[in-house]
DNA sequence: AACGCTTCTTACCATAGATCAATGAAAACT
DNA sequence: AGTTTTCATTGATCTATGGTAAGAAGCGTT
């Protein structure tokens, strides 16, 4: 059994939950563990959950016709992630997620989003809170993207995701910011002599 | 006066609005007309308005530390843009938006989303319906960005934007793609070879 | 301990795209 | 109509990043 988990206390924080409905909710979460390695969605498959993360780290990416991997999210303990489109408007996903690490997640289907729906008032507004920081951060992505070099860019991801620098490879890390591992390799000696 | 508006029309079919409704909601319209290049938003500001194109055409784009100007997206006819995040959250907007032709637009406030909500249903609906949309187009962009050369991305802005190419300079589409002018006319060169 | 596998680094060369500069054409302004 | 400004194109060169290859360090497995 899985002590005081954080997804209860993300819903109650983020949504000041009520016990009583936890008590109702509870039935409706699924938790599940992962390998490092395995896939918790790939593309041509249609997305049926978000993904709170408990523990551990999973990676959100697409693979383009060379066969190149682009990481677009990295998701630690307590971040949430999904195929919104394919989990909204019901279609087969061009994305894939896998485990960095052994992690464990909250399974989240639409029968429970709908009960937290009718539960709790606050739950809707939220959403939509979440959608918008969501465009924000790609946003931010895309002018990085477009109008940063590869060292620039690398800083910004430190800033980002202090952690997740230490947890994963680094051609991670260069598949993230759109460079080779090379190259993140060269940008960091160049770094290391300040 | 306008004749028959096309945010009028818009209305009618994505919410299936009412005529008495529309009687209601039009007073809270404010139409207003840009001059080619007028700006709607600038960096800075905290973003008040969802702006719908009535006629014309807008780009909404950031400036980087070096002075260059990224185009994030593009908004003729029929397109709604806005700085979601500015908007949703009040607080300073780091992007610009202004008109690329002179346009006619809606100007849209809290005030009439929140009166709009109240009088149509299917509102709250189609609202979180444009998030998810948005989230997804951002999704491809930074797909596309991360995976793909100057020329696959050209074609394939060809393809989302096909009227827009003949009414933007050049260099603005470049701005949109991440190169330069000069690349971008090489490019076009190329492909024109066969 | 020895083996394989993955990751990281480094060196050398290749290339896409940037930069600089010059020209002509088109658009905007007077 | 003439002047000025903005755009697009092209050539020459430069630079950031990619590609390839090899070796070193770490880690898990037997």
């Amino acid at each position: 059994m899985i002590k005081e988990s954080n997804f209860k206390n993300y819903l109650f924080q983020q949504f000041e939950l009520q016990e009583e409905h936890w008590q109702k909710l509870q039935a409706l979460v699924k938790y599940q563990r992962f390998q490092k390695g395995e896939f918790l969605l790939t593309a041509g498959s249609i997305c049926q959950h978000s993904f709170f993360v408990e523990s551990g780290l999973l990676r959100f990416y697409s693979i383009s016709v060379n066969g190149k991997e682009h990481i677009l999210q990295f998701a630690p303990e307590n971040w949430m992630v999904s195929d919104r489109s394919s989990f909204y408007f019901g279609e087969p996903s061009s994305f894939y997620i896998d485990a960095v690490e052994d992690t464990t997640v909250v399974m989240l289907d639409e029968r429970f989003l709908k009960t937290l729906a009718e539960v709790n008032v606050k739950f809707a507004t939220n959403n939509e809170l979440l959608l918008q920081n969501h465009i924000r951060h790609l946003h931010q992505r895309l002018h990085s993207l477009l109008g940063e070099n590869a060292e620039e860019r690398y800083l910004n991801f430190l800033k980002l995701y202090p952690d997740v620098m230490q947890r994963v490879p680094q051609w991670m890390i260069a598949s993230y910011l759109g460079i080779t591992p090379e190259s993140l390799s060269r940008v960091r000696k160049k770094l290391s002599k300040n």
